[in-house]
DNA sequence: TCGCCTGATAGTTGCC
DNA sequence: GGCAACTATCAGGCGA
């Protein structure tokens, strides 16, 4: 009833522009970042790179880095759903 | 055909490694900024926040608004389309 | 002026409505062989395998019936790329 | 300790195949249709529709279906609990 | 420049 | 009710 909002109205209204805001500021710079990418495809380009294949290149690294490890932890898995679980590993991760 | 690497080569090999590098750098800080996103997302559910809400506000804003109208108009053309073949509509032809 | 639409209009308007349906019984196929995967991975859940290991031993065949002989050609591509195209196939599924 | 497999192991590794055949053959048929999907796209944008738009307006007629859907189903659940449930459903759309 | 293609992101659904 | 996988959408780069 009240003309006036409420406390806990414009504290969620602060906490809602607090969120926005942050998450805008947050894409910004992944906004710069990812022109920041395409500066230097642009450069690779410019010195006979294939980006196409940089990308490819980057991405089997990328994979590389996370997963390689885990398909061998997925082939485990594997073996145990088979219902053999005989391996014995020692390193994780 | 040389068995050793030429000057060439290495230095193009140099320049890979240098752009590969630079790439995945940024790439890293993507995926950090990313993170950061979601943690503020999570937070904001903690607080009672519509997450699905809040991302269409900030798509919004990110939009540019005459785009915006533009498709908002073309969409009603279409609907119109498929609710009512008879359009009543002074022009054409 | 005319309170009824006229031919470029309601061919238009043709176009889309059967645009749209077609694009709606392909998507309804999809939704069905899409329940049909869900119900095969209720039954195999049912019989004691981890839907999880499934679905990652699927994802590498998947990977596997395309793209490693894709990641072979991409190396063909970076040695390339580097000045050195010297390798010889020979083999190949 | 047996370098045979065991009888239960054999026939998990059966109804394994199985699974991941029978789900990779609808996978198969996913993939083509969304090919068709494609396709139709590109016709219509061929023909000067915008696609943004007709993602939108078929992403609207499917939430209308949905909701149709949902209420039929919550109109059969109470004539069944009032015992008459004399529906007689063909038609869709 | 236009259309295609791939990679990134958002939205949805199903499980725990 | 949170979380993770999957699907669909979107954007940017590449080639014709």
């Amino acid at each position: 009833m009240s003309g006036y909002p409420s406390n806990t109205e414009s504290i969620a209204a602060d906490q809602l522009l607090s969120i926005v805001e942050r998450i805008e500021r947050l894409q910004e710079e992944i906004d710069d970042l990812n022109v920041g990418k395409a500066d230097i495809y642009r450069e690779a380009r410019g010195n006979g790179f294939d980006v196409k294949v940089l990308r490819k290149v980057i991405a089997i690294r990328r994979q590389d880095h996370a997963e390689r490890m885990e398909q061998e932890a997925i082939l485990d898995l594997y073996l145990t759903a088979l219902g053999s679980h005989v391996r014995a590993r020692g390193d994780d991760e």
